[in-house]
DNA sequence: CGCGGATTTGACACCTCTCAATGATGGTGG
DNA sequence: CCACCATCATTGAGAGGTGTCAAATCCGCG
């Protein structure tokens, strides 16, 4: 039922753009060496193999600033199917802070083979590229949902990106999915104080919209989530929509 | 006294990364059309000229985004020696919205020129993207702000940043800049109220850290507004400091 | 000169934060 | 197997920052 970190990366890529059997089997032959991080709340500086490109294939990471005081924000999620040094690998240059918000495991892909592979499938260039572009957007969007949107609403919105996100690489059940973030960092991400994010969730439960327990969410209306939380999902440039709420028991 | 806008241009790259002088005389060939924007808070879309990538010589514009219900999120500020539509011209692709914020004025560069450019001047092409990775860096360093600072760092902080991008292509006078935006928008900019942009104003005028009058912003000390705003520079990305502070008279 | 938008001011509500204490939970060592 | 400890979640009380509403003033512009 495990997912091969390859299978991974193609779903993904393809959740943005389709892509044909050649360029399938292209990626499916890329070679990646998996590699595991034991705990939360690691900071994976230095710890990414030089001349690689990293994946994400289980848990979660983020990217983050910390503040002179103490103050930190997360500026985005990373989960499964997310590259995080894609940028680099091409442009070079300066990019945020990582650390992992769970035990993760990375897939890292050697420099030369992807590039050898980009030579001969242009498209799958074009396919990674939207993987950098989308997650502007969602950077965006996190800037919006701060700016506006109240507590509630930020919550709400996160957690219909996240399911979207996650089920476009099938990693989500029925309307279930893994999120094993503490209160304290949805609070570093959502621009809120851990108290308040806890008072938010509640709210959230006992309005019956959502379940949210040792690390695990379930959305029960999902439509009607995204609308308190103002959420359209084009920001996420996902070619289809996944089935939302006829999920057959 | 008026930089022309290849000049303009040539002083933004340069503020990332040295150029040689063929590069120079390169950027300075380049042909390009003044285009006069009449107003503010003028959309344009559909405004641009097709197959052509545009710079802003004068005035504000700004990317934006529109919530259902009528609230706005303005998402970057885009000034003198800022290409507004770069990273189309490359990877194509979705971007938000852009309006003028004061009557403006814009460069129009026709892609092909451009392209003909970068093919005999690699280092050209790494200081259009650099341009744009910085984009991103000031994106994150927004959601740090609307994030975690106060409403009185948060204008502190957009009115250091904005001295440093403007000083960078020469168009702040001694601690003086202009800023023509209306308290709604820097409202908008920042995730806060009208009402409390207006005295969040106040207060900083009062505490004698600023002047703001006509649409020009002037900065007494910037080193304490920067401490203040817990602004650091490092992700402008410049390459040298401008000198604050010792202007004589 | 009068109009419309921008700024300013006041009063008040309320969302969210802070501080602090109390319960859960899970891992660890005795 | 249990006591212990650290971390996380939860709750309460209160303060304070920021938003909202509304009115007044200022200002540029036609």
């Amino acid at each position: 039922m495990k997912t091969m970190p390859n299978d991974l990366l193609i779903a993904r890529l393809q959740s943005h753009l389709a892509l044909d059997e050649s360029e399938r089997n292209g990626l499916a032959g890329l070679p990646c060496q998996m590699r595991s991080m034991p705990g939360r709340n690691l900071a994976l500086a230095g710890k990414l193999s030089e001349n690689h490109v990293h994946m994400i294939i289980e848990g979660y990471a983020c990217r983050y600033r910390d503040l002179a005081d103490g103050r930190r924000q997360i500026l985005s999620l990373l989960m499964p199917g997310d590259v995080i040094d894609l940028r680099q690998f091409v442009l070079g240059g300066m990019q945020p802070a990582v650390a992992t918000l769970s035990v993760a495991t990375l897939a890292a892909i050697p420099n030369a083979s992807l590039f050898r592979l980009l030579e001969d499938h242009p498209r799958i260039t074009t396919a990674l590229w939207s993987t950098t572009l989308v997650e502007e957007s969602i950077s965006r969007e996190w800037l919006v949902s701060i700016g506006k949107r109240s507590a509630i609403e930020r919550m709400a919105h996160l957690l219909c990106e996240t399911f979207l996100r996650l089920a476009a690489v099938g990693r989500t059940e029925g309307a279930r999915f893994p999120l094993p973030l503490t209160q304290s960092e949805l609070a570093d991400a959502l621009g809120l104080s851990t108290v308040h994010v806890n008072r938010t969730l509640q709210e959230l439960r006992k309005s019956g919209q959502i379940a949210f327990q040792a690390g695990t969410v379930e959305i029960f209306d999902f439509n009607a989530l995204a609308a308190q939380a103002m959420f359209s999902p084009d920001y996420l440039h996902l070619r289809e929509m996944p089935l939302i709420g006829a999920v057959p028991a």
